[in-house]
DNA sequence: ATAGGGTTAG
């Protein structure tokens, strides 16, 4: 067929170049067949040069021909595949005559296009017009169009006429009719489509799979393809991309597998859809080595498949990796889409890396891709986990769309970062506007509760509001009540929340509770909480930590040795502290009571200058805080050079008066150094940010945005 | 002469 349409078109081309032949001459010659088979041929190639000429014959030739709509329909689908509307609006008006396959020709190419209401309006014009009735073709092409467009009433028409003149058994209507409800969220009505009306092929399957998927309704989509299989329906590469879908979705590396051995065998060709679902997949799945193989095995790679493989970096936490992929990308010269930002934006803020992070936010304003949902969310992630709140409320003011997650990535982030006022204007809004909360909202929420202490406000969400909208507490939402009552010093409360409410709790709940016991002094309440945590996981290093500063802050040394002893026992070393910050483009890592820096003489010296102007504003060392095998005397300088301290001592001497200070710890930030930062903080007249493991402490003025809670 | 399904983000 294709080796048909290729010779008529060498010879074709020969014809109009041949010098002795006088184009017109040969042209008058042309018959209807050969007429309606260069015009096909040219829609192929996308040769519009000779479609004009044809066209130009057409209109010399005889006008009254019967034959001459044909002509003219063939010339529209050339107009349209060569996308030039504007003439195909044109020959559309200035034709004599017109058929059904006109109009359909017609409202092909506006959908190709984009124009879904101009199709619709089209559709209502067709039924004006006599002896012209929709058939099955023109069906396609408006159910494809309530599909683009979301049209759940115009669909629903079409539903009704589809019954109504027996057009709902011809394959492509089916097939039409269960996209438009799937995409318009009516999956019960898709699914009765597809049990009710006989005859399904692989399109009626992959759209079926991906409308499954696509709502997360994983089970039944392997219930389809199940059937699929039983139907004995051959798989394509659309089908596989949807199976693997399922299979990313929901983490099943096995099933993956084996689908992946079942495409080898199918001897389906791996095109760059497929490719990028199958990076995809793995990348999910953990298998980064693999995504890796794929992407390396594709014939040719694109933006897609580029940024699919980002994404498995980002989903893996090879934050560094995925920038530096990423500059391999630009050099081979794929440009970047607003996807690939998202991805870039997110890495950044696995890193707190706010430089690269503002460097690809001045990139993604001159691609302009500031108006995409995505990259808005993911900017506002990246300031936000890299401490800066208010250019993430920013960039959310000034998002144009917004969804229900933009809500709840600020409403998280303000949470984050202790701004629990901001926090709950931001979710009254949203009930305002009618933005639907969801689970996660609520986590955001709750958080609020807490960090304002707003215990019976709390309760109120998590047992009426929740319900009201729907939404089943779960473990993460008690565990925000539970640290609630913590913060709010409930202590017995707490314990009896936990025992009373039936839900799985966690390690990451106990150990809620076991630093509120340290933060509000309840050791009693605390060894007992301690020992549930190490029934939960006898290695854990952070309840050996927490217990170890309870016995300094009572100054049980005795506790401290046991508790060293038992460390020793199970070989559990505690992680060395550790910060780090970045000046221009660098980034300085520190490590607590370490000389690596080059310039560790001249940070003492400023540490020291530092802590002599803060002791007359109340500051006084917390020994309790300090190394614990060492004797009295050493406690005190040990304090000085824990690694926060160290980093910010670097940030004040190598950045401007008035700049603030970002810097990134790996542990929880003492007791000491948060006394001492937030003088440092007054005295030095600057804003300092640290995210230690739990939160962001946002130091100004002599305060602390935790509210000393952490 | 006119019609259909798919990849990357949160």
């Amino acid at each position: 067929m294709r080796a048909n349409a290729m010779k008529r078109s060498l010879h074709y081309n020969r014809l109009l170049d041949a010098p002795s032949q006088p184009k017109s001459s040969s042209l008058a010659t042309l018959s209807v067949r050969d007429t309606l088979n260069i015009l096909i041929n040219s829609a192929e190639t996308k040769n519009i040069q000779l479609g004009k000429i044809i066209h130009a014959y057409i209109i010399t030739s005889n006008p009254f021909s019967s034959y001459q709509v044909i002509e003219n329909n063939a010339l529209l689908n050339l107009y349209a595949k060569c996308g030039q509307l504007s003439l195909v609006q044109s020959l559309f008006d200035s034709m004599h005559k017109r058929n059904v396959v006109s109009w359909c020709s017609l409202m092909s190419a506006y959908f190709h296009n984009g124009y879904v209401s101009k199709v619709l309006e089209l559709f209502m014009e067709v039924f004006r017009v006599d002896d012209v009735r929709p058939n099955k073709y023109v069906l396609s092409v408006v159910l494809s169009c309530c599909s683009e467009g979301r049209r759940v009433v115009e669909g629903l028409q079409c539903h009704g006429y589809v019954l109504k003149s027996g057009l709902e058994f011809h394959q492509y209507v089916k097939n039409g009719l269960l996209r438009m409800y799937l995409m318009c969220s009516l999956v019960g009505d898709a699914m009765k489509v597809l049990d009710y009306v006989p005859g399904s092929d692989a399109f009626t399957y992959n759209s079926v799979l991906k409308g499954l998927l696509d709502y997360g309704y994983i089970n039944r989509a392997l219930v389809v393809l199940r059937r699929m299989m039983d139907e004995c329906l051959e798989w394509d590469n659309v089908t596989y991309v949807s199976v693997f879908g399922i299979c990313a979705k929901s983490g099943d590396l096995k099933l993956g597998m084996q689908v992946h051995g079942r495409l080898v065998e199918s001897g389906v060709e791996i095109d760059l859809f497929l490719g990028s679902a199958m990076i995809d997949m793995y990348g999910k799945c953990g298998q980064l080595s693999t995504a890796r193989e794929i992407f390396e095995a594709l014939n040719d790679q694109n933006v897609v498949s580029w940024t699919a493989l980002l994404a498995a970096y980002l989903q893996n936490e090879s934050f560094e990796e995925t920038l530096e992929l990423f500059l391999e990308m630009e050099v081979r010269g794929v440009v970047p889409n607003e996807y690939t930002y998202a991805v870039l934006l997110n890495s950044c803020a696995g890193l707190s890396a706010l430089g690269c992070g503002n460097s690809l936010h001045a990139q993604v304003q001159k691609m302009g891709y500031t108006d995409h949902v995505i990259v808005g969310i993911a900017l506002i992630n990246m300031y936000s986990k890299s401490g800066h709140i208010e250019a993430a409320s920013i960039v959310f003011a000034n998002m144009i769309h917004r969804d229900s997650i933009t809500w709840n990535s600020m409403i998280s982030a303000y949470a984050h970062h202790g701004h629990g006022k901001e926090a709950l204007n931001l979710f009254y809004n949203m009930l305002a506007l009618e933005e639907k909360p969801n689970s996660i909202t609520f986590v955001g929420v709750l958080s609020a509760c807490g960090h304002l202490g707003l215990v019976d406000e709390g309760f109120y969400y998590l047992y009426k509001l929740m319900r009201d909208k729907g939404i089943e507490p779960e473990l993460e939402h008690y565990t925000c009540i539970l640290a609630l009552l913590c913060n709010a010093g409930r202590l017995e409360e707490a314990e009896n929340f936990m025992r009373t409410t039936k839900t799985n709790w966690d390690i990451v709940a106990w150990r809620t509770l076991l630093n509120a016991c340290y933060v509000h002094r309840n050791y009693t309440l605390g060894k007992r909480v301690a020992e549930s945590v190490l029934q939960m996981n006898p290695d854990d290093v952070g309840t050996f930590v927490l217990l170890s500063n309870m016995h300094a802050k009572a100054k049980r040394w005795d506790g401290i040795v046991k508790i060293r002893k038992l460390m020793r026992e199970r070989n559990i070393k505690k992680e060395p502290g550790m910060s780090w910050t970045q000046i221009r483009t660098s980034t300085h890592i520190f490590v607590s009571d370490d000389n690596m820096h080059p310039d560790t003489a001249e940070i003492h010296e400023k540490i020291r200058d530092l802590l002599a102007e803060i002791k007359p504003l109340g500051y006084t060392p917390d020994i309790s805080c300090a190394l614990h095998d060492v004797d009295e005397e050493q406690k005190e300088s040990s304090l000085r050079y824990h690694s926060e301290k160290l980093a910010i001592a670097y940030a004040l001497l190598k950045t401007p008066p008035g700049a603030p200070i970002h810097v990134i710890k790996n542990l929880r930030m003492c007791d000491d150094c948060h006394s001492a930062v937030k003088l440092i903080a007054k005295v030095t007249k600057r804003v300092i940010v640290v995210r230690d493991i739990n939160r962001f402490h946002s130091f100004r003025d002599g305060y602390c945005s935790c509210a000393d809670y952490w």
